[in-house]
DNA sequence: AATACATTGAGGGTAAACACCCATTTACTG
DNA sequence: CAGTAAATGGGTGTTTACCCTCAATGTATT
């Protein structure tokens, strides 16, 4: 039976690569191409897909809330998050969001094709980048406060991040004021830099 | 007669799947891949390539360093360069500096191969959002305000701001809001982005 | 001389961020 | 089971950002 694939990557060029890869090379099907994550969302609904490959720099971002939604509305549907910064704290992040893989961009293609073949099994896949700085300590924010930083970050104010994620503005301010104390920031612009420095922007 | 390439990228999949669509689709052959810029200048010397697929971010960055001195070195080598980031000013500089081809990261696998080929020929290869944004010209701020923008971005206030150069908080605003009209954005997060695109960032 | 624009600064308003208080519910952890 | 932390959201301020208009300089350029 045909493996069915979703490609979620802002590149097209990068997917075109990754498909030849999974299809001529390791006989899977891409069944849908995507470049944002609403496409996602849309897509997914109407598509029957065994595996999702997300790029976590996604236009629109929101790439942990839209890979927390995928594993609530489809848990059967395995997700691979794909990175290409290093950091720690976002690939923490990635595995609390329920990613069935976290894999750095820095890995062979043989590593891709073995990762997707244990995902597909139900086992969980990490690489080597990931498993090493997933470990080294340092849980400072909790899950909804980099969900809220990610989206502070991507330029939405309060209220607008408060109606993503179906939250009062005032949730959303407290979740900022609590995560810049922990982050010793006193502005949005120190927290701009705290994400820049932790990998947490995508373009 | 076979075409040689080498592939400059520091993400190892990115490169596997370009090397797939190159030599399986179209019949090149790639004959190195490097992930930096040192391991480039070090394999172009030894290596007979005819072109270089050329990723602008690099670690050990100089991307735009090393393609003046290979065009410079191995004028009839071409050197395509890649970059994932929209940025007008990025891409003028690319232009600049000989690239034979900028593309966009946000192209299918045809128009690479396309521009490979066009390239090889001798004909010059910008991708559609390069053309764009190469030639629409940008506001540029004035003195001032680049001086503003820069230690706003440092994260002072407008009075921190006013006090180091001693001007009136009401100046430093009146200068923050008309740069922000002059850039189209609405927040000092987006402010951020432009920074962030245009380089002014300085750890 | 006239236009253009950079630079400075003010007035006067709305919106948002920031600070710190609090209570409630859920969830895990020793 | 008690303790702790996450997550939610209300209250109530102060501060800062942001919007827009106006005006007086100066300094080029046409």
């Amino acid at each position: 039976m045909a493996i069915n694939i979703i490609l979620a990557d802002d590149h097209q060029l990068f997917r075109e690569g990754i498909k030849t890869l999974l299809e001529a090379v390791a006989g899977y099907t891409v069944v849908a191409e995507v470049d944002n994550a609403i496409s996602l969302k849309e897509t997914i609904k109407t598509v029957s897909a065994d595996l999702v490959l997300l790029d976590y720099r996604m236009p629109g971002g929101g790439a942990l809330t839209t890979l927390t939604e995928i594993k609530k509305k489809f848990p059967k549907t395995k997700v691979i998050a794909l990175t290409g910064v290093d950091s720690s704290s976002l690939f923490k992040q990635l595995i609390n969001s329920s990613a069935d893989g976290v894999l750095h961009k820095e890995i062979s293609a043989d590593e891709l094709l073995q990762a997707v073949s244990d995902v597909l099994k139900g086992k969980k896949a990490y690489s080597a980048r990931v498993k090493e700085q997933a470990i080294d300590q340092k849980p400072i924010l909790s899950n909804r406060e980099y969900q809220v930083l990610d989206l502070v970050v991507e330029g939405l104010n309060n209220n607008e991040i408060g109606e993503r994620l179906n939250l009062s503005a005032k949730t959303i301010e407290n979740h900022r004021y609590n995560l810049m104390n922990k982050l010793e920031v006193r502005n949005v612009v120190e927290l701009m830099h705290y994400a820049r420095k932790n990998g947490l922007f995508h373009d």
